[in-house]
DNA sequence: ATTATATGTAAATATATCTTTACATCTTGT
DNA sequence: ACAAGATGTAAAGATATATTTACATATAAT
């Protein structure tokens, strides 16, 4: 079951650069595109905090693939 | 700034084991033990996968830690 | 006291997440 | 065409998350 993730949607919506986010949160601007592109998911804190950087709830920013029930 | 998760105290008062809900939600007894006692954070995966199964909001079950705003 | 169940913990190992450095590509404006 | 800013990607290395096996402690019931 994998993570479905919104950020690069939310984040182009406010305007706001791979760059920038990254300098915010105080992680590399390659994290941020690995987790945009899907390489891999956040750690639990990093994910609090883009849900809270970019004030959305959390659940609407990231949430379980009910369509992949069987999938690894 | 660290994360606070109420897995053990939203677990008790359901009235499941530690060992019930590994086996739930496929993972080992010492992985539920090792979060419950915050020897690390849940991956995201997991820490979805633990709010549904307890069935309550996720920002209740984790949030971070304001407390420790300059802390590492 | 003994048994059964639940929880705590440790070491070794495997995989996931993140950083650093570096270079490539894409887009937009001039 | 050129430059600048934004994004894509890769390899090597560090730290975090999770498993396996094994043993220890705690708690409650009989």
């Amino acid at each position: 079951m994998k993570v479905i993730n919104h950020i690069r949607e939310v984040r182009q919506r406010k305007g706001i650069t791979q760059i920038k986010l990254a300098e915010d949160l105080q992680v590399t601007r390659q994290t941020i595109n690995a987790i945009e592109k899907n390489k891999y998911n956040p750690s639990l804190e990093l994910s609090l905090k883009l849900a809270e950087y970019l004030d959305v709830p959390f659940t609407s920013l990231f949430y379980l693939d009910k369509s992949e029930e069987n999938a690894e």
